[in-house]
DNA sequence: ATGTCTTTGTGAACGCGTGCACAAAGATGG
DNA sequence: CCATCTTTGTGCACGCGTTCACAAAGACAT
């Protein structure tokens, strides 16, 4: 409606499909694990349960990068560190800000995870003239008036916004006309960026109602199963589609 | 190969789809914000924009939960906000603890959009005797070894990790032995549990990690875009399967 | 009451991701 | 050098999710 569209359609990359893209962290943590072990070569198989995978999949997807293991003995797990690092884009130092020091950015500037691998927080950035100066994590904090400039300074192509949702539009538009490219979001707001633009959105209250989806549907079984076991009798409505698994007073009613 | 699974195969609920359950809270979000302006009906293509997917795939959602909307009008906001309420078992109240007060643990715990819809923190938990009492986000940080009496005093069913990895999985058993059933888990590590309970990870290294992908194929891409102007003449090799899309010197050898 | 117009609900086609199962490749031992 | 054994790499089939396109349904005006 507005301006620019929020999720590109899958833009299959090159020829490296999105999904093993999304796995390819995970590998290497688990790599990283048996590298500081000394583990000198591993199979598909031991990989993929350290990593929480299928191995067919692990294989197929190690196939988009090339032929990296050896029959009959695995992968070797130096080489194979440096060769999804490279893809990752991970040998090269990633500078990004957090605008929005809160709870959550100061969290984040503090996450060890940020600067272990590639990441270097350049910047971090309030709107609360109060904050200006002070010390986070080592990093003084500074005046959303400098935006532009700090993006620009660093080179900063990724930017963190960890501000309330009220602004945190305004924020991406800022950060996208400085020359940001890539946004990690989590403040719960549908984000409009334009092409060419990545957003990933991370979701606590989403995660959270999805768990009590599920919690919910397996108190539901549980208790059709609970009711089932005393009336002695199946309970045959399990698909119909008015009422939900239980049959509790609606908190709220409808117009 | 230790004890449990960690991805159960997509359970297929109670014939929601997975992929529409997640898409659930987003729809969720945007109707709230247009309850809250007193909009009386919204249409599929309104709300899908304001949710940022794409309309039909809205209306099909929709269809999962039953024939909510009225053709040629759209759909009645309140009832639908009440729909997809009680399919997401957020009318009912869910009590969660959080294990691991730090950074972001106090992050989450303040964080409001936790307690805005159905979830309430019942407990902060940390193993440091030295966090034992504080309070944070109004609420007294209590003992690790208590764990056990207070999931069970509490009713608690949802658990959130936010402990460093190394005592994640240790932390995880004994949620799930006290009788949590659904673990949100925020630390980078590989979670086993048993079957029957959900796990969800939040991994901010992954997403940047993701980000950093992408950036490097636009990187890449621009570079060679160039270098074609450069030269006035066509790549040809777009689809070829051995380097990367930049040359650059390797910044470390594999042996 | 009837026609027109809007918007839903869904059948069908398509594409992506996953997992099986096996052939090819190489190591290892005799 | 040959046989055997392990493990990779992948062709293939299947199922899920997405999208298109349209018929059915209802509102609304006349």
């Amino acid at each position: 409606m507005a301006s620019g569209r929020t999720h590109r359609p899958a833009t299959r990359s090159r020829g490296i499909p999105e999904a093993t893209v999304a796995r390819l962290p995970l590998y290497l943590r688990a790599l990283t694990g048996l590298s500081e072990r000394s583990v000198p070569t591993v199979s598909s198989e031991e990989l993929a349960a350290a990593a929480g995978v299928n191995s067919a999949k692990l294989r197929k997807d190690f196939s988009y990068l090339g032929s990296y293991g050896t029959r009959g003995v695995g992968y070797d797990v130096e080489y194979l560190v440096y060769q999804i690092s490279r893809e990752l884009g991970l040998t090269q130092d990633w500078p990004v800000v957090i605008v929005g020091i809160g709870n959550l950015g100061a969290a984040l500037a503090n996450y060890g995870g940020f600067a272990s691998r590639g990441f270097r927080v350049a910047a971090l950035i309030d709107a609360d003239p109060a904050m200006a100066g002070k010390q986070v994590a080592g990093i003084a904090v500074q005046h959303s008036d400098g935006l532009e400039k700090i993006i620009s300074d660093n080179g900063v192509s990724i930017g963190v916004i960890t501000t309330p949702p009220s602004v945190a539009q305004q924020v991406c538009d800022r950060l996208v006309a400085a020359g940001v490219t890539s946004i990690l979001n989590f403040a719960p707001t549908v984000l409009s960026v334009p092409d060419g633009v990545d957003v990933r959105k991370v979701d606590l209250s989403i995660e959270l109602q999805i768990l009590a989806f599920h919690e919910q549907r397996k108190a539901g079984e549980e208790a059709a199963l609970n009711e089932a076991a005393a009336l002695a009798a199946p309970v045959g409505r399990a698909d119909s589609t008015d009422q939900g698994p239980d049959g509790d007073v609606p908190a709220v009613m409808p117009a």
